[in-house]
DNA sequence: CTGAAAGCGCTAACAG
DNA sequence: CTGTTAGCGCTTTCAG
């Protein structure tokens, strides 16, 4: 009987305690569908990612699947391979399972296309924001993330700082840039020699450290678009006889906890807080489910971790 | 009607095109929870891993919700967490919306516990198997990862091999090494040194590789239980003066693309072939939810990826 | 406060 | 071949 396991309608606390215990009993299990089917909706969301869960979108999938849970809702898994035919395919067999509605997320912080679903369904975008900006899009604050790193390289006192990050058609790689410069123009200071944009791996960090290095022999701070590129950039330095942190401190990005722990000496890295990210675009889509619609993109603000590569006292 | 949406029942052609047509102008889409109501199955399976996604389950998931995806079936995403309460949570949650399976996976190669569901609900276990032998798992062949590294080696003349690997109480770092020994043990050899059991990361592989320079400098070849330990083995060979490959040849284990190729030299490795573990677990599913149940432990065969570390002819 | 009845959207079986 | 009906398991409403 619905009304003593879900304690609505009027009944007795003798006869609900009677079927309770009856329930238990036979191990009565209520069948979530068919309840689905009367309420028309399905306590369900639809977590569409594009990029087969590589390490961005895990973290922020995580932290959505934790704050549905805690609202009672399961999360479908889907992986549309950045392929608009997966991705529509989804949708429609989500939306056939009404799905009360979607996140969607992605590795590149861009801007992407958005979901055409039924009206009504809500959607929330997870790091890569919808190109409507009336849609409620929310991602990291990549500015702040370069203000973070330029303010804790002049707080440590270094003045000759560079940036080494990646291709300069990513919208992170630009704003992070342009982080670290309003807080250095905010202190009076300006970078040594314009961004290095190349790419996300070791290699380039490699690389580009020798770039650096060559022209720029007095170079004391290196900011890096990812821990990846740090750890090429680390190794760079130490081949042509700098030591981290003494003579060169490096900044990452990204806080890839095993990358940037095992190098040597550990990473200080801007975390950009993705399993945050994931939690809010969580939470506003239990609000647009509830009625409450948000709009707009929210900038998630990152924070930094300090390790042994900006701070000698630390480990070597 | 579900007579024309289904092809089932009988029906003339004509009505049958007329309802389509009617049906795609209103934009009608059936509603699968009703029908999921009727037919006392939902097309639908849990996946619940207990390491909230790390680098072994992400291939896994994937290629299970690839194989599941074909047979339009939807998967729902669970983190466990380890934690047998919250375990215990999702598959209460999950059957209460009568899920038609479930696949457990982990980080661990260690036998588990079997999931306690409701009987009849058919449960495949990827990387980690089921203590109940009855029960169906789908695991990586460990020996043959050690059997290969070893049959590598010996092909390119080694014959002074040491195996550096994660702790003595992994039954996937016990497996290996006894692969490894079986390998040699053919080719009428034997390690040089005992199984260093030690750690996965990147710091045991530094540790372990002076260790073993220390006790035998001649060694020429070492197999690594871990793409990060092989990381670190192979810094620990340059800063003693070894070159790799050519004095030392190595390979990892995992073949976590961006760690083996970030490396200098990109690494050979091992690899254990996660996403087929999972895409097998699916099928097994499958096979299952239709009534074929499978029964006992299946081994996935890892393959050889070769690069610098054990081909002087590749990149540097 | 209780039990019966109607309906959520679907499918199968049934007369017409 | 067609349209109607009963029923999947639940919740809500409405007489008793």
């Amino acid at each position: 009987m619905s009304k003593a396991l879900n304690g609505t309608g009027q009944i007795s606390a003798g006869t609900r305690q009677r079927i309770l215990a009856a329930a238990a009993e036979t191990g009565f299990k209520p069948n979530e569908l068919a309840r689905s089917v009367f309420e028309r909706r399905s306590y369900t969301v639809g977590m569409i990612t594009t990029d087969s869960f590589e390490r961005f979108s895990v973290p922020v999938m995580l932290g959505a699947e934790d704050a549905l849970g805690a609202g009672r809702i399961s999360v479908f898994l889907c992986d549309s391979r950045d392929d608009p035919i997966r991705e529509k395919h989804y949708i429609d067999v989500l939306q056939g399972r009404r799905v009360d509605g979607f996140i969607v997320t992605g590795r590149s912080s861009n801007v992407r296309q958005p979901l055409t679903v039924e009206p009504g369904t809500p959607v929330v975008y997870a790091l890569t924001p919808s190109a409507d900006p009336t849609d409620c899009s929310i991602v990291v604050d990549d500015a702040a993330a370069g203000r973070i790193a330029g303010e804790h390289f002049l707080r440590m006192g270094r003045s000759r700082i560079a940036h080494v990050t990646g291709p300069e058609h990513f919208d992170a790689a630009r704003e992070r840039a342009s982080g670290l410069q309003d807080a250095l123009a905010a202190a009076g200071t300006s970078l040594i020699a314009p961004t290095f944009y190349g790419g996300w791996g070791e290699e380039w960090g490699r690389q580009a450290g020798q770039m650096l290095l060559r022209a720029h022999p007095d170079v004391d701070a290196i900011y890096c678009g990812s821990d990846l590129v740090a750890r090429g950039v680390g190794d760079s330095m130490r081949e042509l006889g700098r030591h981290v942190p003494r003579d060169v401190a490096l900044i990452g990005t990204d806080n890839w906890e095993i990358v940037a722990t095992g190098a040597r000496p550990p990473l200080t890295t801007v975390d950009t807080g993705l399993s945050e990210v994931g939690r809010i675009a969580a939470e506003r889509l239990l609000d647009a489910i509830a009625g409450r619609q948000h709009a707009g993109i929210e900038r998630v603000a990152p924070h930094l971790v300090i390790r042994g590569s900006t701070d000698s006292t630390g480990a070597a």
